[in-house]
DNA sequence: CTGCGAAGTTGACCTAAGTCAAGGTTGACG
DNA sequence: CGTCAACCTTGACTTAGGTCAACTTCGCAG
């Protein structure tokens, strides 16, 4: 692999802190390559054979049931996923395809697992990733037991205008809308008329781009909480 | 703590590799205690002041948003809960109260810690705890994704028959019904519902006891798949 | 500029599930 | 053995959200 990525899969925390020659070592037996967009990368119930990495561009993870499909999450970079099914040694439980050009380094799980045994660091490191994916989920989960899907869209609005807007109430989606919608468990028509009833609450949508003129109003109605919006903690 | 429970905690798969000296050490920091049911053990919000291990009994974690109150999931003898906050040194994301009179350990959180930076084989036991407890959350949300609630019914009532009826079609229910479909993210009215329609399919119903007559034509209709419904993987 | 196809929107309609209000069961306790 | 209080069930009704089909918009290739 080209050694100017080498530096920023290091300074993943999942990585930064395990020894020089045990992270040469993963990186030995590690491929970097190049995928084009909608290029399926694993599929669920298939053995965890790689841990993948991804460096640029942008993952979907998906699942199956019923003839039905749903998006469980976006990967951006510089993370990595489906960490569990590769230490458990176990089935993916989800299918990942790229939803842009991506580069993503893939990790021979047993290499990974071999490593985890050897370095203690990237153990307690591992521990730590994993706890971080485990609450997002929980956070996931409690978001659509708990709250419409309108509350949803008015808090994922929210959470966009700190990450992307800094706050300014203005920012791009960061995928299409179907995308958007399955993401938080609706159809497409109804993410539509979903946008139309948090118009009254300064919510304007014009293609990708969207201004929340009244966050005040709006945080009035998502009744956001650190609990399930925050995804620092 | 009374010294004949300890071997039932060191038998956990999270405390069994570990370092006799450093588990003495968490088990003296360690209080044991006796808790009626409907207790509430922990409060979501709260930072994370203990990781508890239900020895005997049954807690419910649970979480608010909303005025709504959602079960997340049941925790029964012997194993951890809370896990994912303590490690992290942040506040629990789930409630958790007792449903029966219940045993519980508590171990202080910085004592958790200390020993996870001391003890090579606890912090990878702590890994594929949580690798399961990962795991475990995604299936649920999978299911509440990608199924109808009586799909997800049929689905709980054919795995505890597998785990508690040892798939004689005969078990019971292990708690309430409005636990059941707080569980099954439904209420209790649309359990009953559900209970009927399964009706058609050999569910028979009686008070907290079910059977399961043709369990052929339940599955049919439940469409089970090891990628939500087996514990195991 | 034009025309095509994908993505998004809208409206009409339908269905699953929630809500509300009675009843019915059951089980603990006097 | 009766009474009370949970818990559960049932029925009528409402509502959120899904479905289907038509239409619009937009990006893009020719």
């Amino acid at each position: 692999m080209r050694s100017s990525d080498l530096p920023q899969v290091r300074a993943l925390s999942l990585f930064n802190s395990m020894g020089e020659e045990n992270f040469e070592a993963l990186m030995q037996a590690a491929y970097l390559q190049t995928f084009p967009p909608q290029l399926d990368l694993v599929h669920e119930g298939d053995p965890a054979d790689f841990l993948y990495v991804v460096i640029e561009g942008c993952v979907e993870l998906y699942a199956h049931a019923n003839r039905r499909e749903a998006t469980m999450a976006m990967v951006h970079p510089v993370s990595a996923f489906i960490l569990a099914a590769v230490l458990k040694d176990a089935v993916y439980l989800m299918s990942a395809r790229t939803r842009a050009r991506s580069k993503i380094l893939l990790i021979p799980s047993e290499n990974v697992r071999s490593i985890f045994e050897l370095d203690d660091a990237f153990a307690r490191a591992m521990v730590l990733e994993m706890a971080g994916s485990y609450r997002y989920v929980i956070k996931e989960h409690k978001g659509l037991k708990l709250r419409s899907s309108v509350e949803r869209l008015a808090n994922t609005l929210l959470r966009q205008d700190r990450e992307f807007g800094n706050g300014t109430g203005e920012f791009e989606l960061p995928y299409d809308k179907r995308t958007l919608a399955s993401l938080l468990g609706m159809t497409p028509e109804n993410l539509s008329r979903a946008f139309n009833t948090l118009k009254p609450y300064g919510v304007e949508v014009s293609g990708t781009t969207i201004r929340l003129t009244d966050i005040k109003a709006l945080k009035t109605l998502a009744k956001p909480t650190p609990l399930i919006d925050d995804p620092k903690t």
